[in-house]
DNA sequence: GCCCAGGGATGCG
DNA sequence: CGCATCCATGGG
């Protein structure tokens, strides 16, 4: 794909491979805001507006290499759907969601984002994510950071609740004393399964919730996390041979080996747009 | 008022 | 183990 650096901004000319609607709402990410012919995106502690082109797209940021990586510019989608679209079931997803990319996100937001999601609708806890960020976390020009795990750990359980976490305010309170930033970093270096394993030990993280985890945080592209709309999409397009999402997983991992996180994303879209 | 949400923890057999 | 039940709460 077609891209140029510059010091404020990076310029995509493409619209094939970049969708930023797609890219946006495919359920991956929470931190953003639809603004007149565009985004506004938030990670961590930075931000950048995503504007529409003729051709392609401007990411308007302070931090060009940040959102270079973030948007995984560097991976070539072309490929990757070119080999998936073998697949008879992804002809249409894929064309359906031609410029979906999968983030790289921050491994502490998306694990405190995905915890959040457990049973929960995108838009109540995707604002439950933005008033922790304005109340626990810095006050940057004109937004507000992601809250670092230091100073989460100034909150009770009550004020999660407060956020509306619901019960899960107790997974959150729990989890902030069992992992920080640096562990989290230090399981990069794990394989998958080990990965997944310690994940789960984890308060308020299932097997789920990991996998998004390894998927939209560690970048692990040989999970497929299963969630309500993947488990009609297994009986709408398989049948009804497994039941439970364990079972699932399992059969749809073995269907697409290394590229399962891909094909997730783009049947996720599929199925949740149609 | 009712049902549902990108499930997880807990308890029970 | 495998399965059932409970869980807070805003949005539709």
């Amino acid at each position: 794909m077609k891209y140029q650096i510059f010091k404020d901004k990076i310029i995509v000319f493409d619209k094939e491979d970049f969708d930023a609607l797609q890219i946006l709402e495919c359920g991956q990410f929470f931190a953003y805001q639809k603004i007149e012919k565009g985004f506004d995106v938030f990670s961590e502690d930075k931000y950048a507006k995503v504007i529409e082109t003729d051709k392609g797209y401007e990411i308007i940021t302070d931090s060009p290499h940040y959102f270079e990586d973030f948007f995984d510019l560097k991976n070539d989608y072309s490929k990757i759907k070119n080999k998936l679209s073998g697949y008879e079931i992804l002809k249409k997803p894929i064309e359906f969601g031609h410029g979906i990319r999968i983030l790289k996100q921050d491994l502490f937001e998306v694990l405190i984002s995905f915890i959040l999601s457990a049973n929960n609708n995108i838009k109540r806890f995707s604002k439950t994510l933005f008033k922790m960020r304005e109340k626990f976390g810095k006050r940057m020009d004109g937004y507000f950071a992601f809250p670092t795990r230091k100073q989460l750990l100034r909150a009770t359980e009550k004020d999660f609740v407060e956020l509306g976490a619901g019960y899960r305010a107790k997974y959150l309170y729990n989890v902030l004393r069992q992992v920080d930033e640096k562990t989290l970093e230090e399981w990069r270096s794990l394989e998958t399964k080990t990965l997944r394993n310690k994940l789960i030990s984890l308060s308020g993280v299932g097997p789920k919730v990991a996998d998004c985890v390894l998927l939209f945080g560690y970048h692990r592209q040989d999970v497929f996390p299963v969630d309500t709309w993947i488990e009609q999409m297994y009986h709408k397009f398989y049948g009804d041979k497994e039941q439970n999402r364990e079972k699932i997983r399992e059969f749809l991992v073995g269907e697409f080996g290394e590229f399962s996180g891909y094909a997730q994303q783009y049947l996720f879209f599929f199925m949740r747009e149609n």
